[in-house]
DNA sequence: AAGTAATGCATAA
DNA sequence: TATGCCTTACTTA
């Protein structure tokens, strides 16, 4: 479920209530060791990309990355009995989060923090790069369009619905080679703008008067004109595309 | 009830 | 190229 959007809504709402409060932290399944943790002050919860770090004073950051089936349960009754299975809970007297079934839950390091900055693209929902460096980052993938989106470390935050949507509302086909920095800003653009709308609506949003719809996204038809949806594999996921309205050279 | 793909991606082979 | 995360949503029986 979870790409950019869903990783900033979740920053957003922890860090809201968590920053500046004393948690408990505990591991119900006991895969993750929450002992170092447990008691502290946590000083803030931040997204890059589809990465979580959480910081607590006195302790290494812990790096979360939820994966493709990793989620956040709220409970507003911090009591709450948590499912089995939940890999960190970390709660105030006013409420708990639970991590189900992440890919990574880790303590980081300074400089393994540092090198996952260094290693994660321009990431839309994060307002401290500049539209110029994402499009440069852009032009020199060299590789489909498709292929660059989908890179974590030229743009972060975008998976597969995004790359789909995104590219059919810039026109623009997957396979789209050396597609020029007009092109390459456009995209930018709508990443920055839909991305926006998604994280404030818990869910992809890719035409704002139909929030629940696709235009090519795991569908038969183009949503717009009726054609039929291309699909076929590139960076070893599927890429879907209508071959009307979507141009392999850039306008 | 049971099977399967999936909005991801590091790691092993 | 295959596997593990071990959930959820959807399909088939």
């Amino acid at each position: 479920m979870p790409e950019g959007h869903l990783v900033h809504r979740y920053a957003d709402e922890q860090h809201e209530a968590l920053a500046g409060r004393v948690v408990s932290a505990t591991s119900p399944q006991g895969r993750f060791d929450a002992g170092p943790y447990d008691g502290r002050v946590v000083e803030g919860v931040e997204a890059l990309g589809k990465h979580l770090l959480y910081r607590l004073e006195g302790a290494p950051a812990i790096h979360v990355h939820l994966g493709m089936r990793g989620l956040f349960l709220r409970y507003d009754d911090p009591a709450a009995e948590p499912r089995k299975g939940t890999r960190l809970r970390l709660a105030t007297g006013e409420a708990a989060f639970d991590l189900i079934a992440p890919a990574r839950c880790e303590p980081m390091d300074e400089r393994a923090l540092a090198a996952l900055r260094a290693a994660t693209g321009p990431d839309p929902l994060r307002g401290d790069v500049g539209r110029t460096e994402a499009v440069q980052r852009l032009l020199a993938a060299h590789v489909p369009v498709g292929a660059a989106v989908l890179d974590q470390g030229v743009w972060s935050g975008i998976g597969n619905a995004w790359r789909a949507e995104l590219l059919f509302l810039t026109g623009l086909d997957p396979g789209a080679r050396d597609i020029g920095a007009e092109a390459a800003g456009r995209l930018w653009d709508a990443a920055v703008r839909y991305l926006a709308l998604g994280r404030d609506a818990g869910q992809v949003v890719s035409d704002p008067e139909a929030p629940d719809e696709r235009w090519v996204y795991k569908r038969e038809r183009c949503r717009r004109c009726g054609t039929a949806v291309r699909t076929w594999t590139l960076a070893s996921r599927t890429a879907y595309a209508c071959p009307a309205d979507q141009h392999l050279d850039a306008l």
